[in-house]
DNA sequence: GGAACATCACCGTGTC
DNA sequence: GACACGGTGATGTTCC
């Protein structure tokens, strides 16, 4: 689970020192790692639960929620296309000098 | 797309009337929501990118992202057990009608 | 649709050969594809019914089929966790380079 | 879990009859069905892979998948809709009194 | 190839 | 008692 350094850790009892030792730190370290991800995957959720209440509105409102999210799937499709475009645009300009 | 109101709707070229007309709300109403939508999204992207960069960091340091991953997955996994178990003793409490 | 060659097929009316020429042999292996994937999605179908009636026939007796439908699902989830557990040792074993 | 039979059941300490006495046998039924669930959801599953190979081996044959896929989905619904027409032709007979 | 995500279908429930 | 709804589990797709 420690970041591997090359060669194999010491065992956790020959560790005689004080707080600030190199172990601490990466349990430290390590503890931080898992809950900044749990926070973010929370927050994640989070988000998920808002969209599922906009669509559950829109459905309120008398909407087909699965053409809504066809509308959305394709917008999307559309603003990536468009870029692709762009970029390929970009790519043809600096092929003849024009960068 | 519009709200099913039950009637077929009236065409737009029919409506000659000024701004607050039912298919301009309609029509509000429906970009509204898209947007929303898609604003979500959008921040819903960014957090996945944020996970991201935390495992990328993580890897830099040395951490095995695999083994990370697993870790985060494992404490979600007992969290929705807990939760499971109770509901499960529930439906048991239930079904023996000591509810 | 048909497999990729790496070339531009033939058009069908190119081909005056008698039977066995590619084009029908990747007919009759595409038709073949098909037909296997829709026999067996019968099959699986008429599982899923005998599922169905299982439950049915239970409920007939005075089972409670949200909990037998839990049982089932619990004693599928330990079965998976045993499994699981397996693969954990063996990543942890890896990540401490004792694979 | 047992069926419900409209009372508490006497607990199992309470019996003292020979095998074959109503908890006895509720027992067993339980497990046939348990059993017989799990068994179907194992052929099902067995299904389920032989599908899978088939695309498989449809993919090392050098056809598209996805396209695979889509082509018995579309059939599926057309099948569906031949099915969903002739439902409605035979309700338009009876309607006119040749059923 | 496996995990995360979105979609889809089913089941139980409330309503008329 | 059928139909619509929400929740839940399975399936298919995508990303890594």
């Amino acid at each position: 689970l420690l970041p591997q350094t090359g060669h194999l850790r010491r065992t956790k009892t020959e560790v005689k020192g004080m707080a600030g030792n190199p172990d601490e730190i990466a349990k430290d370290q390590l503890i931080s790692i898992i809950e900044r991800v749990e926070r973010l995957e929370e927050e994640k959720k989070g988000i998920s639960d808002d969209i599922k209440e906009v669509y559950a509105e829109a459905k309120a409102n008398g909407y087909d929620t699965k053409v809504l999210r066809k509308v959305v799937q394709i917008r999307k499709q559309d603003a990536a296309e468009r870029q692709e475009h762009e970029a390929i645009l970009d790519l043809y300009l600096s092929a003849i000098g024009l960068a």
